[in-house]
DNA sequence: GAGAAGATCTCCT
DNA sequence: GGAGATCTTCTCA
């Protein structure tokens, strides 16, 4: 194994921090149709009580309940009447926290990723929250699903992690909170999704 | 029970 | 560059 399977330690700290080093990380899905691997280059933090942008903000709610959860948990919801977004859970049980997955970089079954998103752009395939949970098939199914059991669907630290620098920015697609700059990319990637 | 907003994507101009 | 699609969740009455 080349590969080894990010521990709830890695997620039980800070969500910055968490957010950070998720970037070069790899990103499993098993299911039915095979799997899909890829590499985590674009991540957003989100916070609680201290940033208006989270939805955890406001307080404890049956939506957001997973935020407030054990680390290492998946916390998938549905916007816009059309998306998915994938997060992490982070922090320990009782401190609201999660990190937004917002694109990877297609490893392998990119031709089941292809035939999901029906696109043969390889760029384009998961360049964002949304693109990337169709082209790994997930949903609302995978919320509170274990990210640290190594089954349907996990994260993976390369044995060679590899060498980038890092960019942070604001975060996009939100009104609040645009002040705090808890959006973090891998300098260069072309993958990243775009609007800055 | 109704209304509004939303951590987006795609197509059309 | 802009708007429509489309539905879940929350807030307020």
């Amino acid at each position: 194994m080349s590969e080894s399977l990010l521990p709830l330690p890695f997620y039980s700290r800070d969500t910055i921090t968490v957010a950070e080093n998720l970037l070069g990380k790899v990103l499993v899905r098993t299911t039915d149709e095979g799997s899909r691997t890829g590499l985590v280059v674009e991540t957003e933090a989100y916070r609680g009580r201290d940033d208006p942008a989270s939805h955890s903000y406001l307080g404890l709610t049956k939506r957001n309940e997973v935020m407030f959860g054990r680390a290492g948990v998946a916390y998938v919801y549905f916007t816009y009447g059309n998306h998915y977004c994938l997060n992490v859970v982070t922090e320990t049980e009782g401190t609201p926290g999660a990190v937004l997955i917002r694109a990877i970089e297609p490893l392998s079954g990119v031709d089941i990723m292809m035939k999901r998103r029906n696109m043969v752009e390889k760029a384009n395939l998961a360049s964002g929250p949304g693109k990337l949970t169709k082209a790994f098939s997930i949903t609302k199914e995978q919320n509170g699903l274990d990210l640290t059991l190594g089954k349907a669907l996990f994260l993976t630290r390369l044995r060679n992690n590899p060498k980038f620098d890092i960019a942070q920015s604001r975060r996009v697609g939100i009104k609040r909170g645009l002040e705090k700059p808890w959006r973090f990319i891998i300098k260069g990637n072309s993958f990243v999704s775009k609007r800055s």
